[in-house]
DNA sequence: GCCGTTTTCGGCCCGACTGTTTTCAGTCG
């Protein structure tokens, strides 16, 4: 297993400590860049080990980091973190975590009013020994505890499906607010990421007072934090977060590249900027003018900030800093390129309809492909289909397939992959279904080692086409298995297996970085959405979503194909 | 702490809101 993640999170730690100590921001900013670049290597650090040339040779680790991350490859600890921990008590870690408290705010509390952790800070608040600091009054204390207990309640982060909801609902109500030009969501959800800290909403309008009053006095409001004619912020009873950010009729494109962000791609944009003499902002991109007010360059379009930046427009997946500031970006795939959905279940094991109903369903959205893939024997709990029913059922879904018009179904089967890696039927029942996908169910906890080795298998098996929803992680819920994942992309590849995005929100499995791997590492993907009744199938966008974030084009995607070429490819995995 | 075809030292992205202030610090995104 990679000790990647393992490092990046000392990293992070250190970085919190060192805040708390009221080190330079620039040194603290410096740690957390060294944990988000570990986090996101693609090969393991813990090789490096003898080799710190390889190390420093990262882009953001220097000599310091690299020294530290040696360190604790050999000894297993890093003297630094050590000394920082029994410095700083480690529960103020958690009260970083409070919106509304900072750095500055939380050494405050540690030092002038012995706060250590959640516990200490509660008791704190409770005998009054906060009003007494300075800057700090009524209001404040009050901030404080009601974030506390939000913190105590909720989830950090939600679903990508929850949030998208939620901010589709809200621009839909506020869209028709008198003088509201454009209005739209940005942030992570524009950029699709698979959970969401908060969802951002930006409006171009002449009349930002009656915005900000309707926004702030719309349903389903928990809290409203803040209310300017430029800003303002509420809770929602969900918890969630969402921010409206309101502009004159001017500068739409400015507003939508910053808050859609990520911060790590507009760093590298303002920084290209300050390099050409030039200055960018949520305004626009200015120019420097002979110390007289800097010039407007551009603000009304994305597009031609970037090309004025010397850039192509970069599709908002893809703004994470993971490598798009290049001449040349792929065309990613999109839901039009979309033919076959390949995993789908009906009421023979979990699903809602019948075969006819989810076929009707399926072409109703387009499809021209649809894999009926119900579960295999040992998923009881989801009525997986012993070898008598399964036989029953291929007859059953070839004769609605000879009986209905404009789309193919494949009479295939969602087979579980057990623990060692093989698989729920013999082979030659596995050879009389039309396709094959092969996922993993129980046990979904097992150590990386094995579980790369179970995944490894049933990739390699001649007659699995494709892999579905490979880590079986559940967004929020479980973490899943945790393979080397870049060792089953390359048994994938050599085997013709296609590793699935599955779409449902759920899941998002693979996950945007896997999917990225996938396609650096060569194999195939394939997209589909698990549906078990008529509406699952437009979960599809989701699953796009993530797609694009991993970079994956259409030609790569097997759901892309025609119906011959589909039958052709699988066909040719299965003479191996 | 990291980085560098103008630099091995001196920089490191920018602006709004809140709550406390009488001019601004801290936090957030």
């Amino acid at each position: 297993m990679s000790k990647n993640q393992e490092i990046a999170d000392l990293f992070e730690e250190m970085a919190d400590l060192l805040e708390l100590t009221g080190a330079n921001a620039f040194r603290v900013n410096a740690t957390r860049k060294v944990a988000r670049t570990l986090e996101e290597l693609p090969s393991d650090v813990g090789d490096m080990e003898n080799d710190p040339k390889q190390i420093t040779a990262i882009d953001g680790i220097g000599a310091g980091s690299a020294k530290r991350i040696i360190e604790y490859l050999q000894d297993d600890q890093i003297a630094d973190l050590e000394a920082l921990r029994s410095e700083v008590p480690t529960g103020l870690i958690q009260v970083l975590g409070v919106p509304g408290l900072g750095p500055k705010t939380v050494a405050t509390l540690w030092k002038e009013a012995n706060v250590t952790g959640l516990e200490s800070l509660r008791k704190a608040i409770d005998r009054g020994a906060l009003e007494s600091l300075p800057r700090m009054g009524k209001k404040t204390v009050d901030n404080i505890r009601q974030s506390l207990d939000f913190v105590a309640a909720a989830s950090t982060r939600y679903r990508l499906d929850q949030a998208m909801q939620e901010a589709e609902s809200i621009v839909a109500s506020l869209s028709s607010t008198p003088g509201v030009n454009k209005i739209t969501y940005a942030g992570s959800l524009r950029r699709g990421r698979d959970t969401v800290g908060d969802v951002d909403i930006i409006a171009t309008t002449s009349k930002p007072d009656a915005l900000a009053e309707r926004f702030t006095s719309l349903p389903e409001i928990a809290k409203v934090q803040a209310k300017g004619s430029t800003k303002c912020s509420i809770r929602r009873t969900s918890g969630l977060q969402v921010d409206l950010r309101m502009f004159k009729n001017v500068g739409y494109g400015a507003a939508l590249l910053h808050f859609t962000g990520s911060k790590e791609h507009n760093v590298v944009l303002r920084q290209r900027a300050i390099d050409r003499g030039q200055r960018l902002s949520e305004y626009g991109l200015f120019e420097e003018n002979d110390g007289d007010e800097p010039r407007l360059l551009e603000a009304e379009s994305e597009e031609n900030i970037y090309a004025a930046l010397g850039l192509p427009w970069i599709p908002p997946p893809l703004r994470e800093d993971r490598g798009e500031f290049v001449d040349q970006l792929p065309t990613l795939i999109e839901i039009k390129d979309i033919r076959s959905d390949l995993h789908s279940h009906t009421t023979a094991s979990d699903g809602k309809l019948s075969i006819e109903e989810m076929a009707k369903a399926a072409k109703k959205r387009g499809l021209k492909v649809l894999a009926i893939t119900d579960h295999s024997r040992s998923s009881f709990q989801a009525n997986g289909l012993d070898v008598d029913r399964l036989k029953a059922h291929i007859d059953a879904i070839h004769e609605v397939n000879d009986n209905i018009k404009g789309i193919t179904l494949l009479a295939g089967s969602e087979v579980d992959i057990h623990a060692e890696g093989n698989l729920d039927y013999e082979d030659d029942i596995l050879a009389q279904l039309d396709i094959v996908v092969a996922s993993p169910h129980m046990p979904v906890k097992q150590e990386p080692a094995a579980a790369t080795k179970r995944l490894i298998r049933a990739v390699s098996h001649p007659l699995v086409n494709i892999l579905g929803h490979p880590t079986a992680r559940l967004i929020n819920r479980r973490a899943g298995l945790e393979p080397d994942m870049a060792a089953v992309v390359a048994a994938a590849t050599d085997s013709n297996t296609a590793l699935e995005i599955n779409a449902n929100p759920m899941r998002l499995d693979l996950r945007d970085t896997h999917a990225r791997l996938a396609m650096e590492g060569g194999c195939m993907i394939s997209i589909n959405t698990d549906a078990h009744g008529a509406d699952q199938f437009d979960l599809l966008r989701y699953g796009i979503m993530t797609a694009q974030r991993g970079w994956v084009t259409a030609d790569r995607c097997i759901n892309t194909w025609t119906t011959a070429k589909l039958k052709k490819w699988i066909a040719a995995g299965r003479t191996s």
